[in-house]
RNA sequence: GCGCCCGUAGCUCAACUGGAUAGAGCAACUCCCUUCUAAGGAGUAGGUUACAGGUUCGAGUCCUGUCGGGCGUACCA
């Protein structure tokens, strides 16, 4: 429909005497008084500096040279300062609801990304413990993007990085041997800088069950570091499962050192005197892409910093040949992605096909003061203890409901109570409810399926602005995706249900007279088909009980 | 010090990328279950959008400055 009142619009704009340059994008939005219309437009003012005219009078003269489909639009007003606002025709909502009603479970299903893959990559976290609510927002938030970009049309791998190699993770290889040995009565302390969190002494008990005090007289760390990796992975992916989560690949640093790209990378960057010795170390010039500082490559000890690896990676990622990488990850490494953009660049690549969702923090509050989490430290909240207490449900939705770009705060001790009273509830309560009365018709009528129901019974107002509602889900699935925001998404659900739940108070569809049981029938049918699309989308379900 | 993000109702957050009268949920108060699920509904109250300027037909949204909070600013990841 946007597209119908851009293009009816844009054919009305030939009569001004502009080229193409002048003419402004053609916004058309749903303003937010029911009285202005049900799409509205303010191309007239956008004007009005061009034509050097008052923007009503633009307006009016745009509005006389529209040549619009009365199935489609009912009534064109100006008002206010030159806004041109539209009223849908009935029939075309008629039209719309049946639409619905045959797509079904493809509704709000696009193209616009059609032909194109992208690789989400996300999470990567390294093993070193449980995933905590910190990394919770990272991983929901990746996974309902990636949801949302299938949606519109694109092919997506959801990826996982990940390094297990460095320093944290032979710090974790000592901590297992630490508590392996203390669990044998030796009398040994945690290394400085030691991880301290009891998952460590249940994987300590894992090798005793295993090896009994074999391992006793093992001086290196690996056998224990690789069983401690092994059992965090397991557990991680685990919890990924459970909130629904499902990863295609797993992708291991180690191979971008084993496959030579490593080097190749660094020669690349020398060749193009991006990249120099000083000091024993190996320098990258991000001078030369406007930084302050020129940041180092490789360490003087030999060893690369993680920068390094990361700008192999994504040019291995492009070499795989997607059209768009997309990276998730929090505040904290705002600083560093340029770095990787001008990596690949300078490898030759297109850095604007790597993009990055950048979210803020999640702020802890524990009985009212805000504490700071940290894997090493043990004082952290997992994923799978804010699952015990909500359930996956609440859980994503609570990631999912926020702009991504905003602080979050997090109340540990009110997260039951907020489980209880969660605004997830709401959308899936609906859902439920609806398909209580679809159950009940079944019972009670049997439509014959060649009748279609007559949808032109559909003109209580409260009708008629559900089913306004529902077809702005495809748009509302668009914006979403294009700035990778899932909580417009919630939004909309959320209003959705608000105008289905007085749709539910004004309109009695039970005891009806039966055309207008089975129209309404039609409409609710609709309303939980968009509602459980939206879900599928937040990967949250959509009980038809509760 | 410098860079990025944030500041909206008592609390947690929206506001369709600059639009018309800034909205929800909690919490508070008043009502509504003989009616398809009360996990619901109707209503009341709550605001100088941190502050000060600026840009224009129009600013919570854009620009400058100030204040407050978060995160960076490593030959850590």
């Amino acid at each position: 429909m946007k597209d119908y009142l851009r293009s009816i619009i844009r054919t009305s704009l030939q009569q001004f005497d502009l080229s193409n340059d002048d003419i402004p994008e053609i916004q058309i939005e749903k303003p937010n008084q029911p009285e202005h219309g049900d799409a509205a437009s303010n191309i007239a003012m956008n004007l009005a500096s061009v034509l050097k005219m008052n923007p009503r009078k633009i307006a009016e003269q745009i509005v006389d040279g529209l040549d619009y489909d009365e199935r489609k639009i009912q009534a064109v007003e100006i008002a206010g300062p030159g806004f041109i606002n539209f009223r849908y025709a009935e029939n075309y909502l008629f039209d719309a609801l049946s639409n619905i009603l045959n797509e079904g479970t493809s509704f709000g299903k696009s193209n616009s990304l059609g032909g194109k893959r992208i690789l989400v990559e996300f999470v990567s976290a390294n093993p070193t413990g449980p995933l905590t609510v910190g990394h919770g927002r990272n991983a929901v938030l990746g996974d309902t993007v990636a949801n949302l970009l299938e949606w519109t049309g694109a092919e997506v791998d959801r990826e996982y990085y990940f390094n297990n190699a460095g320093r944290q993770m032979r710090k974790l290889g000592e901590s297992v041997r630490t508590r392996y040995l203390q669990l044998l009565d030796y009398d040994v302390e945690l290394p400085e800088d030691g991880y301290e969190g009891e998952y460590i002494k249940d994987i300590a008990q894992e090798l005793i069950d295993e090896h009994s005090d074999g391992l006793v007289d093992t001086e290196e760390v690996d056998p224990f570091k690789d069983k401690a990796e092994q059992v965090i992975f397991d557990d991680i992916q685990a919890t990924l499962k459970r909130m629904n989560i499902e990863m295609d690949s797993f992708f291991n640093e180690k191979e971008v050192y084993q496959d030579g790209s490593i080097n190749e990378t660094v020669e690349t960057l020398r060749e193009k005197d991006l990249a120099y010795d000083k000091d024993g170390a190996t320098w990258f010039r991000t001078t030369k892409f406007g930084k302050d500082q020129d940041t180092v490559l490789i360490k003087s000890s030999g060893e690369p910093t993680y920068r390094l690896p990361d700008i192999a990676y994504h040019a291995n990622k492009l070499d795989r040949g997607y059209d768009q990488c997309i990276d998730v990850f929090g505040a904290d490494h705002i600083d560093t992605y340029p770095d990787v953009l001008s990596g690949i660049e300078a490898l030759g690549y297109d850095r604007s096909k790597v993009d990055v969702i950048v979210y803020q923090f999640v702020t802890l509050v524990k009985d009212g003061n805000p504490f700071k989490m940290s894997t090493r430290k043990a004082n952290f909240v997992t994923l799978d203890d804010l699952m015990d207490e909500v359930g996956s449900d609440v859980t994503r939705f609570f990631f999912e409901m926020r702009d991504p770009n905003t602080h979050l705060e997090f109340d540990v001790g009110q997260a039951k109570e907020a489980g209880e009273k969660n605004p997830v509830f709401y959308l899936q309560y609906a859902h439920a409810r609806i398909h209580s009365i679809l159950r009940k018709i079944d019972q009670e009528y049997t439509f014959d399926v060649k009748d279609q129901p007559k949808l032109k019974l559909l003109t209580h107002k409260s009708e008629t602005a559900l089913i306004k509602s529902l077809l702005r889900f495809p748009e509302i699935i668009q914006s979403a995706a294009d700035n990778r925001e899932p909580h417009r998404l919630i939004n909309y659900l959320e209003d959705l249900a608000s105008i289905f739940t007085s749709f539910y108070h004004d309109c009695r569809i039970l005891g009806e007279e039966e055309e207008l049981v089975q129209a309404r029938s039609a409409l609710a049918k609709a309303t939980a088909q968009v509602l459980a699309n939206g879900l599928e989308i937040l990967g949250i379900s959509a009980p038809e009980k509760m």
